[in-house]
DNA sequence: GTCCCTATTGGCAGCCTGCCAGTAAGCCGA
DNA sequence: TCGGCTTACTGGCAGGCTGCCAATAGGGAC
């Protein structure tokens, strides 16, 4: 017997499952270190393959990356939507409040994805990367709005108001999750009391400052 | 006459002068640009000098676009504080509306720096990049404390909050100068009323959820 | 057991950054 | 006015990293 039968020195993986370890691999290195700081042999390797397979399904580390952080962007996102819908179909139509007790739970559970979609962006001032994060913001302001039962046809301010609030909602998040400098409860007092107030005591002087 | 006088090919100027021009070059650029689309070779073209240069000035393209970040942002607020000050000693303490009066007029007027910083940030997880903008935004709130007059030591809790307002007021910002979707004077109402609306609505109730 | 598809590898070419030794601009004292 | 000296500035080399592609080999189909 001249064959030693040889182990296989590589296993071969359906194209979609190769592409989730190597973008889970890719996920893990990313949220650690700026992109700059990853090299794609240091993602082949971690993910046990070559280089080459990494251009072979993306094509270029740049769109590795934006595939990355769409991922990481999407997903809580997509949670929180999910979990909308379902509790709407339950319950009737959503609350503020359940919202946000919503958002706030599955911001906690993932506390590290979460945290490094909102500062993942804008490397310097990428226009790809820049889109990713903006229509993000810009579906959960459409959610927002839809729960808060707003017009957004005779008032488009609205969509502004609620587009800074998400910016305050970021912020508070970090000051909660970040620096430690507020409880789970009080950004829920905040995130649960600020929008409506502003809806209430501001929006309808903005609307009558239009053309100004 | 063997010695025809001949002219100097390169200029040699003083270190400051040389370091300014090379910094305003690379802003240029990075500002237009992101950090990986820029190479060293093209600032270095641009400010009409070689690449060897810009490693004798700043060591290493990361450290001359961190100086260049640090220029971009100090610059307004700098430019706030200045201007509040001067706006104290002539008529005593400065009022929050004339403060946010003020700081969009500042903003207005460098409008494309302004852009540029609050979008530069956070390239993946950078450190040295984060701090620069979290220090800015830091001093930022230490200027709303003072001239709202809030007691921080007794409500740290107030720093949080209007940490939170200022993601409010860079996305309402945003929503006026890039996505134009408010006038200037929807924005200075909304900011104007914001945060003393939250102050006074929600800040009470915050502090008596302490430890929740 | 054989064939064939394609996932995967391995190495080459080009670019870019960081570095350093050498060169020359231009001020300064004689 | 002229030589000397400081140091701003240049030019090219070395290492590393990305993008690419032809060759190789799993492993399922038949």
């Amino acid at each position: 017997m001249t064959a030693t039968k040889t182990a296989p020195r590589w296993s071969r993986l359906e194209h979609d499952e190769r592409r989730e370890q190597i973008l889970a691999t890719a996920r893990a290195l990313f949220t650690q270190r700026p992109y700059g700081a990853v090299s794609t042999i240091e993602i082949a390797e971690a993910a046990g393959v070559t280089r080459g397979l990494l251009h072979h399904y993306f094509g270029t580390k740049r769109s590795l990356y934006l595939e990355v952080v769409k991922d990481l962007v999407d997903s809580p996102v997509l949670s929180v939507l999910n979990a909308l819908t379902a509790a709407a179909s339950e319950e009737g139509a959503p609350t503020w409040e359940a919202g946000v007790a919503l958002w706030l739970d599955v911001v906690e559970a993932n506390e590290d994805a979460w945290l490094a979609a909102i500062s993942a962006g804008e490397t310097g001032s990428d226009r790809a990367m820049h889109d990713i994060l903006d229509e993000a913001r810009e579906r959960t302001a459409t959610q927002v709005i839809a729960v808060l039962g707003l017009d957004e046809k005779r008032v488009p301010e609205a969509r502004a108001l609620v587009r800074g609030f998400g910016g305050f909602a970021e912020e508070i998040t970090r000051e909660w999750l970040q620096r430690r400098r507020l409880t789970k409860e009080q950004v829920r007092l905040l995130l649960v009391g600020a929008l409506p107030g502003m809806v209430a005591g501001l929006l309808p002087e903005v609307v009558s400052a239009r053309g100004l």
